[in-house]
DNA sequence: CTGTTAGCGCCTTCAT
DNA sequence: ATGAAGGCGCTAACAG
């Protein structure tokens, strides 16, 4: 590769110098377009990489709209001042990851950019900017700028159960699986069973108290209008909510359906401490299916949420749109499934699986169904 | 907000005449630059705010030459067959979300873009169009290209140990993390100690290599000069590769050092189906130090790795940079520190944390020393 | 304080 | 099969 000391201002018009060609010859070769001799393409190829040529996005985009690129904007839920950085929510990892995986095999990269309470429009703005398409994550951005940015680009909404006009929607089955939950419980025959909210503004975790309470009414049990207590899906809030639960009862419950995993962790982590034993004394079932939950002891028996599959899906609907501006947005909610392990009181043994929902269930709205894929196995 | 219906087309010049000024009286707003009247710069946010004004990135990234934005290039390392989806690195993850915080706290958002083994090059270099800086971990983009990419952009390498003149190198310190651990274990008397190592083409495994050996050396051991086996840095690696230790030793290694966390996390479990038991039979320590280390039981004595402040140093180091293209390019390695759990065998009482180096080392190259943060607590 | 005017690097007809 | 030329939306001098 020669050297270029100057080693800036390598456009497109020095790559067809040095191919003895016009711009729009190497352009056409940069898309593989035809239309261009075989020879002069060699050339030019040759010229490209004899140069290190890196053709400009900024540039491309500009003339073309197309960025090639998919912005993903979730909320920064850590607490910046942990020092432990463990307390991290893998949700928003692991749909990166999907989406990431989705967005490259069609081309595209992924932006990121986590809104950090304050500024949040302004970083959300600036995104749009950058970006083909937007998937926006429930509680990053507040409802009337995501009407904005899906005015400019197509959206996706991902989970947070709210649905925008013109926006598409991807979220799972959250109050079926807290169903599943419960019922799992009432079945060992427990009836004292409390639930353990997430966040306030978590529209997630209220349709997960909804399938709690679901349950108890089918089983004739009576239920509380709202969770007893609440955590901010951290570890730390887990335990701090399982402390209020066990003062505010004169006997602790005999179950408690926790609103996630990193909760039910924490919420077990202080259950030992306070002498009291999982699930013999207290059971426990959490949501997610973290990584952890297989780990801790005892295993977390807890609702499945195909994570990383929420990411691809949202850049499939996504792809789906820019393909066709025309396309109807669409809601895909995608099925949980209980994950049977020891926290609830089953036996070490076989740990079974029961799949909640068979399938997704896909709403078109107005338009046609779409193919769904095979459930997880 | 009113309703454009052409809902399209809304440029710079839109604003600037619902505003009656000129674009560069918006343009300047946009910057927060001065130069415009109290009152016009009333208007023009109005106008902004009304239209519902998206600023184009590619626009602005080719008008001045500064895109606002950070490449980050890891390898896909993770299966994509496995299903579970639970093998993935976290250590990615974290560093992601590290640099994801620097930038932003600096207006910056982060491109990330997975490399799978093909098609490494094309993807690294559409990304490295599209950013103002760019990081690249480890084992994602082959040495020739990552010249070709630094010629272009600044560039840091993060891990590998492989340092290139022209671009910063942020890693820790993976020598003196083994050995320590492994020092940690002689400390408890085993003097039969193997090393599991990880991938054959990953250079911080060869470090860890090397401490693990330093170790040994001091003790007036004998070491090997390969490790005895290899794990492909998961969990199920790491079960096979305890499987082929177990078959390739007449007995049982008194401790193994292992070449990650998720390796040791499988082997552990390898161990306890086989019946031998963790630390009385077997001693064993990780490397990461990730979230899981703490849950598994017996909780694991590993060697911590700033993995979030690595993707932090990273996006220092590059902003440095863009701010002065005349800053030498410089080295820092993070220090790491031993967390004894009981996994090595030590009571589990007082959890104990040994710092292993006090402090950053960085090595300017040819420049004056930086700040060095303080080191984790 | 405000407006004019070149580009930035590339894509894309439209000619040749 | 190739080249010429006009933008894309915005920034950055340079004039007023």
């Amino acid at each position: 590769m020669r050297k270029r000391l100057p080693t800036q201002k390598l456009t497109i018009y020095e790559v067809a110098d040095e191919a003895g060609v016009s711009i729009a010859s190497v352009s056409r070769v940069l898309h593989g377009k035809d239309g261009v001799s075989d020879a002069t393409r060699e050339r030019i190829r040759g010229a490209m990489h004899e140069l290190g040529y890196v053709p400009s996005g900024a540039a491309r985009g500009l003339a073309s709209k197309r960025l090639g690129v998919i912005g993903l904007i979730f909320p920064d839920l850590d607490d910046p001042s942990a020092e432990s950085g463990h307390e991290t929510l893998l949700y928003s990892d692991e749909v990166i990851r999907g989406a990431e995986r989705a967005a490259r095999a069609q081309g595209r990269a992924i932006l990121i950019a986590a809104t950090h309470s304050t500024s949040a429009r302004e970083l959300a703005l600036s995104v749009a900017g950058r970006v083909d398409a937007l998937v926006v994550m429930a509680r990053s951005v507040r409802e009337a700028d995501v009407r904005m940015l899906a005015d400019r680009v197509p959206t996706v909404l991902l989970a947070g159960g709210r649905r925008l006009k013109g926006t598409d929607y991807v979220g799972v089955d959250n109050v079926g699986g807290a169903r599943a939950a419960t019922q799992h419980l009432l079945e060992h025959g427990f009836e004292d069973i409390a639930f353990m909210g997430g966040p306030a503004n978590s529209p997630d975790a209220r349709a997960r108290f909804a399938g709690f309470r679901e349950a108890l009414a089918a089983a004739g049990l009576e239920a509380p209008d709202r969770p007893e207590v609440h955590g901010n899906f951290t570890e730390r809030g887990g335990a701090a909510a399982m402390d209020e639960l066990l003062r505010l009862r004169p006997r602790p419950p005999r179950a408690v359906v926790v609103g996630n995993d990193q909760m039910a962790v924490g919420a077990g982590a202080f259950l030992a401490e306070t002498g009291l034993s999982v699930p013999e004394d207290v059971a426990l079932t959490g949501f997610d299916d973290i990584q952890l939950a297989r780990y801790v002891t005892p295993p977390l028996t807890t609702v499945r949420q195909p994570m990383r599959r929420l990411g691809e899906e949202c850049v499939r609907l996504l792809l789906r749109r820019l393909d066709d501006p025309e396309a109807v947005p669409q809601t895909v909610e995608l099925a949980t499934e209980l994950v049977v392990r020891q926290s609830c009181g089953c036996p070490a043994d076989g740990s079974e699986l029961v799949i909640d929902e068979p399938a997704i269930r896909s709403l078109a709205s107005g338009g046609p169904a779409v193919r769904p894929k095979a459930p997880v196995p």
